[in-house]
DNA sequence: AGCAGAATGATTGTGCACAACTGAATTGTG
DNA sequence: CACAATTCAGTTGTGCACAATCATTCTGCT
């Protein structure tokens, strides 16, 4: 029956918006209690700066799947907090290359606290994390094709899509 | 070294984060084509109600893990797209009872639609759908337990947490 | 050189989500 | 019965996310 079907797809698509608000909560708990000053997705904007250093925001929006109206007021909020500069690229104009401020590269050995205490949070082993890990980024990538395409397969149409 | 575990750790956080925007992104796109007039999170509601008839206001945040500060104008507009009705209860009149109208109540059959085109785009079989959503709803619950406790562990305190 | 088109970031508008607070109604306790 | 504590929905403020649109800058083409 189609009932069926349903119910089976209301608890997947709820579990997994469920799980990503319950990983933020615990990020919101543990980026309290370290007094970081960050937000969840600021804190993850703040890691691809302590990984790849001074980025645009074309790219830290490439590497965190968000668009410049996300990432401009967020930036913004970074910036009023002192924990980065941004500024218009000299061989680009149109480019904003997004650094580090001391206070920010500063607040990377603080930060190193987090993922320990989000391991003991969601009380996965490595194995298990890699393999939800890998479950998701298949689902991901199979979910954004679907929706780059517009729609369901129509068999093989063309190859080029869009 | 603690790298190690910064990279693993945003590799995780982010693959939930990231799937679940997908997910949205894959619902917006399907609530839009079968034109129902409905975003993703209203859609979980409808099926709240579609299920289990009217609830409270309450009883919907139970169910869907939404408090009112997100109720409450989600359902005003669901009244304003004459999907739903809102009243207070004439036994306890602090609670709102929400109930499908009839344009709400019919919109079901063409929302069955869209179990069928999300299992599409997940491109999961039934069996890996459902390991998904053990291994999500594992993880939630353990999340949801860390933030309740409000911290971590602490090895066996009282019992009580809090 | 000059112009059409693309690329880049910002802005605006809508909606979701949570924290903190308010106000009304109910329940518990003395 | 009276009063404190609790429950429930709503409101306000902050922040994330996306769609649509815009201005500026760069690039390709003639």
């Amino acid at each position: 029956m189609g009932t069926d079907h349903l119910v089976l797809d209301r608890q997947l698509c709820f579990a997994v918006h469920a799980a990503s608000r319950a990983f933020d909560a615990a990020y919101r708990q543990v980026l309290r209690d370290l007094d970081l000053g960050l937000t969840y997705p600021q804190y993850l904007a703040m890691m691809v700066l302590w990984e790849r250093g001074p980025v645009t925001v074309k790219e830290l929006g490439l590497a965190l799947r968000l668009d410049s109206g996300t990432l401009s007021p967020l930036l913004k909020r970074l910036e009023a907090a002192g924990h980065v500069r941004r500024e218009r690229s000299a061989a680009d104009e149109r480019s904003v290359i997004v650094r580090l401020t001391p206070a920010g590269a500063a607040l990377r050995e603080r930060a190193q606290q987090v993922p320990l205490a989000i391991g003991r949070a969601t009380g996965l082993t490595r194995d298990g994390a890699m393999a939800l890990h890998g479950m998701l980024g298949e689902l991901t990538a199979t979910l954004d094709a679907y929706v780059s395409r517009g729609g369901p397969a129509e068999d093989q149409a063309g190859g080029t899509g869009r």
